[in-house]
DNA sequence: AGTCCTTACGTAACTCGTAACCATC
DNA sequence: GATGGTTACGAGTTACGTAAGGACT
């Protein structure tokens, strides 16, 4: 089980082509099927379907332990190898709605104080913000996520269970202005099973909400928050979100939600590697979570 | 970064010796050392001192890494491989004070619906049980600790986080019966911190309670239960306990910890590859959760 | 016929063991 | 001088690329 092969196999269920991943990973289709076949022989157990290439139940097993160790992998040779190295540059990752003032001021404070930092923000979905901070392609990663008061988030794999909070605010259904549901006061999400909900996978994904039988009528794959607030707004859904996000919106209304008790909470996530005092993202982090 | 490499790696840091270390793996010497220079030319930075053999900052650093690496490469190999084999065994893991009598009702129930099952039980050590769910080498382990009620176990790296509650019962000082805090009606454990400790890290590990300040005056490096409550009752020192566990004891004493609110947990780990619904582990994790 | 994976085979690279070497106690 | 890690070198093994082969569309 040599990473290596291990990647191949990775980009081989991915691609779901041998030629494909030669031609990425830079080999040719021989040594990607002698790779393959080496790895089943290990395993002693077919990981792979031929013709059509799909994945056989031990590889579909296989898959998910791959891709976790790769990363891990990685995560371990840039701790080591950071730490022989100076800081001075800041890589912050955040989802989407991650972001919010308190946000912008303590990273304004910390950009302040070190006038020269090199920094770099990224937006994305959870995965990659989560992978980012395990590898320590990012020095510190934000997410967000709904869940019960004062409930840790549950994040995917390589995600440290051991993420700080950063802010938790009320969750609500946005609704439009001039909808039925923005006269009531509050509501339970599972009698909204039947409304039309816009899914968001990179924003406010609506498989993560723990509350099963909400159905998507639109589906939008961007990362631009404004863009579901406008969808949300011209009736083509509804959404979970932070009350503070649509607070001054004149086209949104905020509807308390009863059942179940929800917020959407910030959690911060720091490369392993972090550590040294004087770090702009150790300081960064205690000013997020102070 | 192959897993050879860091396995040698992690054995150097275990043995502090190159040449144990190649007895042990079976190599020579200079294996092992060509196998710890290529670590570091791959990685650009020295790891381990020499002479005498100790590991750099950025050795500690891999270190924590690569054993969490290995424990999970044996997990995917025993995930995909056990997969394909068919059930018919349980291997039990359990830390000392995670046995009780519903965990024996259990265990009974189980071993009555399949009679020939080849069961195995193996008591041990936190770190050793958890490994042991993780690598599959268990089917089934049971770990407890103590923390704050309804809080779940911080266990160690390769540990789930998913764990499931088997049970929670009060924790309590035990203290031999003539000791003047028997008479005692609750105690707040910070008030104790001068007192006589037990610390048997295998059984009930003082670093592990989350209270500071508590130092052992003796240690016991077993696993055994009885020897630990005999030693309280010797007057060796004081320990804290799940209080059924010396519930109808004639020389141990409960005294209620008032501060801080504390319980005795026990969590269900579980090996990746068990999941069919007639798997003896997922019946038994199902009597044990229920 | 074309696409795509497999197999055969030769070469290049790697890894390990032997043995000589060097540093420390 | 004994112990223990390093370096040099040769042999066995591995892993890849080229090229031919075979299966499915």
């Amino acid at each position: 089980m040599d990473p290596h092969l291990l990647r191949t196999f990775v980009t081989v269920a991915e691609t779901g082509s041998f030629s494909a991943t030669a031609e990425r990973l830079r080999y040719t289709q021989s040594a990607v099927s002698q790779q393959i076949a080496a790895l089943e022989a290990d395993l002693g157990t077919p990981l792979l379907t031929r013709r059509p290439v799909g994945l056989t139940g031990a590889g579909e097993r296989l898959l998910r332990h791959a891709r976790i160790l790769l990363v891990r992998l990685e995560a371990a040779r840039a701790d080591v190898t950071r730490a022989t190295a100076p800081p001075g540059r800041l890589a912050l990752g955040l989802t989407p709605l991650a972001w919010s003032a308190p946000v912008a001021a303590a990273l304004a404070g910390i950009r302040a104080e070190s006038v020269r930092l090199r920094t770099r923000v990224m937006v994305a979905g959870l995965d990659r913000v989560v992978t980012g901070t395990a590898t320590g392609a990012l020095d510190l990663g934000l997410v967000d996520g709904f869940t019960a008061p004062s409930d840790p988030l549950r994040l995917p794999e390589p995600g440290d269970p051991r993420a700080l909070r950063v802010i938790e605010s009320p969750a609500v259904v946005a609704v439009p202005v001039g909808h039925p549901l923005a006269r009531r006061a509050s509501v339970e999400l599972a009698d909204l099973a039947d409304a039309y909900w816009i899914d968001a996978p990179l924003v406010s994904p609506l498989h993560r909400l723990p509350v099963d039988g909400l159905r998507a009528g639109l589906h939008y794959d961007g990362a631009e928050v404004t863009v579901l607030t406008g969808l949300v707004a011209a009736g083509h859904g509804l959404a979970v979100l932070p009350a503070p996000l649509i607070a001054g919106s004149t086209v949104l209304a905020p509807v308390a939600i009863a059942v179940p008790r929800l917020v959407h909470r910030v959690e911060l996530l720091r490369a392993p590697a972090t550590a040294a005092p004087d770090d702009p993202a150790t300081r960064l982090s205690a000013l997020l979570t102070a």
